[in-house]
DNA sequence: GGCACGAAGATTGTCAACAACATGCAGTCT
DNA sequence: AGACTGCATGTTGTTGACAATCTTCGTGCC
């Protein structure tokens, strides 16, 4: 082993615990899928393949409780959360209101450099848009609409944010995004970013909340 | 000791880890303020004081900051949250756009029976705003607001109105309810009945939104 | 007097063992 | 045959001990 990865493995222990280790890697587990919803988490095997004892891992399963990943059941042990087409769509809704509020608050106080920043992301989409790029799109997109939240300067709507979309993500059979789909989505990105740059309060929140909407109804096309 | 309290101890004992119970001890001496904000919260003494070892109070405080009643720092242990009154404002914020969300809803779906349940407990209110008793109007107002939660059949958002009401309660000087203040509460809680008996989704969203930005007003007017 | 250093105490992180509970199965009784 | 009882096994709940880390306080030096 190098000398640089054990610093990194030292610097890695002190500043994170075993529990946040696991939680990571359980989080890494079920949002890839490795793991499925209602799959239930034996403590004894999940320590053991991950080489720590039960109890940072039981720690861990306490903190996915607290993002939604996982359920536990006193004496029956934890499973990891199943998200139905109901709890996906009202999240689907509380991710519209919460992001039209953020944006809300950002159109009074977004700068030059964030307007510019959120334009090339903008038009990078176009981009993969265009080159029917639906991965490229899939990711550029999630980064946007962090970023508008992070320069929202509200944190405890981005936390919120985050935890709703981890949430979602168990339900998602992503949505196949055809370019139409994508074109579509971009051009409300363009009416958000818009409503930003005229510093309209309002406007911005509309546009962001409808936004969603539209996504989640873009989403529900793909159900039947 | 009777034969009832043993079967209850039992199926106290069966329904309930020791993790649970410590939790819900914790939360209690948290929002009574017996425990302060910013104080560290110290496993081994916590553990001794309920009778219990350091393995459930560990897990318990992980569960508190699900709740954002507790954050915790690897090798320097757990605190009480401390909520800034910039938190706290964006707490009301947040708790605005998701009651107005949920009661939006709930316009589309509400029964005769909880439209009268609701008419009742804003009657309630109204007399005890008449003979000044803050007391009775702050938990009265407390239980109205739930209950639409509850019957707005937004899981989801129930959950999360009631972790932002705790969240913010860590703030909370509790608003100085002047018999004003209750009145003109109350009168925007009619708007939001009569709103919901009306059927108007987007009425009752905006009555309910509003209600809390003038909660938000009222509560920030008892700041300085 | 103020600051760096180091040792002692206190506190958290981790572990392995034990106890309590749930599940599945075989055997028995009606 | 069906249902119930009791046991065997695996899993979770809880505990106390040990290791690693942080904090505090006293000492010595500048």
């Amino acid at each position: 082993m190098s000398s640089e990865s054990i610093l990194e493995a030292i610097s890695q222990r002190r500043s994170q615990s075993l529990t946040a280790l696991v939680r990571d890697e359980l989080e890494r587990l079920i949002l890839s899928g490795e793991l499925r919803g209602g799959e239930r988490l034996n403590e004894a095997a999940l320590a053991s393949r991950l080489g720590v004892s039960r109890g940072p891992v039981r720690e861990a399963v306490r903190l996915l409780e607290r993002d939604g990943l996982a359920t536990s059941v006193i004496n029956q042990g934890a499973f990891v959360r199943q998200v139905s087409i109901e709890e996906a769509s009202e999240l689907y809704d509380l991710r519209a209101v919460v992001v039209g509020y953020a944006c809300g608050r950002l159109a009074e106080r977004i700068t030059h450099e964030e307007e510019h920043e959120l334009e090339v992301l903008v038009d990078a989409m176009d981009e993969a848009a265009e080159n029917e790029a639906p991965e490229d799109y899939y990711s550029l997109n999630l980064t946007f609409h962090d970023r508008i939240m992070e320069v929202s300067a509200c944190p405890r709507s981005t936390l919120l944010y985050r935890s709703i979309v981890k949430e979602a993500h168990l339900f998602r059979r992503r949505a196949l995004t055809s370019a139409d789909a994508m074109r579509e989505s971009n051009a409300e990105h363009r009416r958000i970013v818009a409503s930003l740059k005229r510093r309209d309060a309002e406007a911005a929140r509309e546009a962001a909340e409808r936004h969603h909407i539209s996504g989640k109804r873009r989403w529900l096309r793909t159900m039947d």
